[in-house]
DNA sequence: AATGAATGAGGTTTCATTCAT
DNA sequence: AATGAATGAAACCTCATTCAT
């Protein structure tokens, strides 16, 4: 009776909404300070919600981070695992749209700060490094590899150490997603990362074909 | 009986060699740790004094870390120059020997972990970021340059742009520090770093010389 | 039987009550101790919470005392300035009123403590003089000089330098107050300070007055 | 053989000008910072020897302060109690000179800011407050009592109550010390020193005289 | 479900004092 | 007699986490 029932809430019920705007604010701070960095408070307010609020959706700061990189990360992998398993072509359209989209959706966005914070705080914290290597590092490998070996069986690409040839694949899109997220000033404007990373699978996918097969 | 003639003092005076061992400590656990996880107590512990001793030594902890750099790097820097300086013969020769002593010196040793630690905490602390592009990027990059500018103007290079070209040679010695320092377990066993080294030097000259050279 | 059911929780919320306990706990131990000296555990510790409480509410030391000195001191010259605004009478009787309020409020407090406390250790906090110069001091001057001219302006005093009065009046209140505060066990209970400062203003409203007048 | 005899040497013995080197900046460091302010080094710097130099002739910081005020201040006393004992005029021209002598030695010079100093610190340092009361307070006090008692007992002063008088009599100088040494700008350039103490021993000495005598 | 006041361990820095040289 | 390197006990301040409301 005495409050309008359209009156504002002092809070209000976003439900299930609720977290994902956690995990948004909390990766923004994340990327911009780091792990050890980030403040609680400071990802709170970036939210709009109190510091006690994100204690009743994560138990503490280290799940507030596998949080984001779940959402985030490893949820893209599984697209990305799903994608191949459903792929019925030739296993280097299949591989350049792998790398591709993990270019487009983490190293083009503000995703690629969680890898660069990674190797930079892994040491300080093993529990992280542990769940980042399970859950991200292996699995993210074991998703290249797998193409490289459904290639080879396929006849897409000549045979090959897969194991290898999966650390000489992820290299320089890890190191191109560091070096546009560091904030050292060493001139890479001079590169575009797109054409860096066409040039990149482009001759990589030549490299793979079979001996006989024409050039890509 | 009571007291060993040996007993050891509370604490021995090592006057010069001193602020070597404390920087020594000092590099050490910033490596470990990187700039901010790094308490000066455990710096002082590695280095067998007591945390007020630092104080003796270095005004504060930016100032401790300045110290690290200048003494291992910007003085690595100042060496290279007086090379450069002094140096005679062919300017690929020149550029071969810059590249390889930066990687020996640093890249292969626990001083990469001062890069990769610059990348990863620059954000936070500015008057470091501000510090370190001075004294160690920008003089680094110059000396680079000159090389290059040497070359064209010796005819020994054919005619580039030679900052774009700093960048273009920097880029790959900084990734492999990263990614020989990083605990990202992307089996980079496979690769050989100074393998890395001399196939990405051999490659950088070539492509520098003049056209009518032969190829080196 | 375990736990009694009147357990005293950890700590208690106190809301709006807070500041103004630490205000008056911070109070007494600035003046018992002086800035430098006092420990801001301390000062927890008398109001009954715990050290990062404090910073909940006040920044840090220094704003901790300004904030000391706004809620009592600055607070009271604005209720005095009130009373300069509104009143009406003969001017001698608003200066007997603002010096007797002084004494009452400030000088025969603790707050006394404060007064002593500035002229101490003014010296070594720059921006706390700064401070006291412009909250106190100066707007405190501004106060009885005010007086002083309204009176002059009415024909209640007879006409002087208003600034070299507002010292010669301000001089006595506060040496009584450094004198009372004082651990120097100069008898001084030889002599009463209400007595002192019934028979300064009575002496000092009779030199105001004009040449005409019958003696107050 | 190596070194010419008038090689400066590393230090120089300075034997019995030492300590009051020692003194002098002592006094001054105290006087500037306050007792707890002061940092021994600053004190050291100051006289031109080390730190350690000072433990060789003070046992502590406390001590080095008592040597101060013994130094300084007891040893005036010293010299006054000489005087009055001496002393064989009348008692009015006796005080008079003791009062100007501390005004003149004392409280016109640096040593005011260690009164001031006291009457801010002693709360925190009982047992330096236990040492100037005894030897400076104390003492003062009955030295100026002794000049009182001898004046009645000559009937150069009408009867009274010498420790009452006593505190009327130093009070007033206290407070011009204070004053002029304190940062308060309460404009006491209007009041010069010199003419208030001559105006208020006039005062004081018309006071003091039998009721018969005639005016001073 | 949400708040935000409260906690307290932990980090950097200062400085009186000691002691090997 | 003199030095000055070394110590270590505080002091200020931060922030992840808890819990009464």
């Amino acid at each position: 009776m005495q409050a309008p029932p359209e009156a504002k809430p002092r809070w209000e019920r976003r439900k299930d909404a609720r977290p994902q705007e956690l995990l948004a604010a909390a990766l923004g701070q994340f990327v911009e300070r780091g792990f050890a960095a980030t403040r609680l408070e400071d990802v709170a307010r970036r939210a709009g919600v109190s510091k006690g609020t994100l204690y009743l959706y994560f138990e503490n700061k280290e799940e507030l981070f596998k949080a984001v990189v779940r959402e985030h990360i490893v949820h893209a992998i599984g697209a990305a695992e799903q994608t191949v398993a459903e792929f019925e072509g030739h296993s280097g359209e299949l591989l350049r749209a792998i790398l591709m989209r993990w270019w487009d959706q983490i190293g083009a966005t503000e995703l690629a700060g969680i890898t660069k914070l990674m190797m930079a705080e892994a040491n300080n914290f093993p529990d992280l490094a542990q769940f980042y290597n399970v859950e991200v590092i292996e699995r993210g490998n074991r998703l290249i590899s797998s193409v490289l070996v459904r290639g080879i069986a396929r006849g897409d690409f000549r045979p090959h150490d897969t194991d290898v040839m999966t650390s000489v694949l992820t290299a320089p899109v890890l190191m191109l997603m560091m070096w546009t997220h560091s904030f050292l000033p060493c001139d890479m404007s001079a590169v575009d990362p797109q054409a860096y990373m066409e040039a990149f699978i482009g001759m990589a996918l030549n490299g793979l074909l079979p001996p006989d097969a024409p050039a890509a």
